[in-house]
DNA sequence: TTAGAAATTTGATTTATATCAATGAAGCGG
DNA sequence: CCGCTTCATTGATATAAATCAAATTTCTAA
């Protein structure tokens, strides 16, 4: 059996790996590792719910997290999909509010539970960890400004072509329901959408892949 | 006339007074005030167009700001009033993106335009500096989570018992056509909305002005 | 390889809200 | 105080996408 110390070593190392805590100092390191825990997760599991408070700071280590939220008639608004290794739901530690969205892993994977409260008191004026934080805001200020742009000034086709045009040959595997999901259409929707950007001649569909024919056509549509 | 000594004591004054900048010594405020430019704007200017590249940070010393993107029919989604000091479209500088809105003046203001990249190399790592702009992009995250829960989430009424629970008796002066801009609804809409609410007896009108008579059952509306 | 299940497409209908059109009420300058 | 302009309400209609219901295609596992 490892002892304590090693333990520790392992935890510091791990630690040091992120991102976030690169810079760290070795003491500092081995004080954050006092205030974390690794946590698994099965695929499906929910790692917080909406509105739930927030005392624990969150680093997805592994797998795929979804965020999303639940409108009045049960429907999922997927605000974002989180891979590794990224910070998740900060903003509701920092301002110390519940957390604002339902977060579910979509395959197996590990989190890192940091200690809140401690870890603003110890290491939030680290100019390394706070300039970090403001490239993880900044980030999700982006995907929020582009939900909103998506989903509030957009209209379904315009949605489809947005994506193919951003996301082009990658949707290839990826289930149509689940792109549905992403664009907040229904998949009948979606379908529709797909056939009339098929019929402008901007895509064409060999089986289930697309190929894009004229990706300049597919911006005119959204923009 | 003023000499420059006087004009950069007086800048220097200013910028103390500004949350962001309340804790730099007094080398980095005259350092800050050389970068610095005060503008003034009448009602109904633009101070930046959504796509415009940014090189300058906007700090809002006086007057309302609108910032708003533009959907496919020209209509104006409303994403937030600036209020008095704020930072504005931080987001954009620091991701050295366009700027993502349109933001126009709905009163005459003043704005403080500062050298980003300078800024960003000379005061970026100030912790208070850092602290501060975490608490300005942690302030918007919440606003575009509202945004996105609000208009995303809830039908028209739901967003207008929204409103009513958390404006109370404010809106009372506040013309219906800027509530129904905000709530992203259209004036006959949010007409129709404040009925349904008067019916079920939440609210009572006298004239103009709104009483509430059931916060909590507004509550329940939409949530 | 094939039967059954799951995903996708297609068509018909419904729904919420926008749009269009008209009327009524309130605020304002003379 | 009056007429004018702006704002708010009400009613009728249009529209985009959701929902409901099949039919068809694709996937999967025996």
């Amino acid at each position: 059996m490892v002892s304590t110390n090693q333990f520790e070593t392992l935890m510091v190392n791990r630690l040091k790996s992120i991102f976030l805590f690169s810079h760290l100092s070795e003491t500092d390191l081995i004080h954050l590792a006092s205030i974390v825990k690794l946590r698994s997760f099965n695929n499906g599991e929910i790692l917080f719910y909406e509105g739930t408070p927030s005392d624990k700071l969150y680093i997805l280590l592994d797998g795929v997290l979804k965020g999303y939220k639940t409108d009045m008639k049960e429907n999922e608004i997927v605000l974002h999909y989180f891979y590794p290794v990224s910070l998740v739901a900060e903003m509701a530690n920092l301002h110390h509010i519940p957390f604002p969205a339902t977060a579910e892993f979509q395959t197996d994977g590990n989190i890192l539970e940091i200690d809140y409260p401690i870890f603003e008191r110890d290491f939030l004026k680290n100019p390394t960890v706070s300039f970090e934080l403001i490239k993880s805001l900044t980030q999700k200020l982006k995907y929020l400004e582009d939900i909103i742009t998506t989903r509030l000034a957009l209209d379904a086709t315009s949605r489809v072509a947005k994506f193919l045009y951003e996301n082009g040959d990658i949707s290839d595997s990826t289930k149509r329901h689940k792109i549905a999901t992403i664009l907040g259409l229904t998949p009948e929707t979606l379908s529709r959408s797909f056939k009339k950007i098929k019929i402008l001649g901007l895509i064409s569909d060999e089986g289930k892949n697309f190929t894009i024919l004229n990706r300049e056509g597919l911006k005119e549509l959204f923009s």
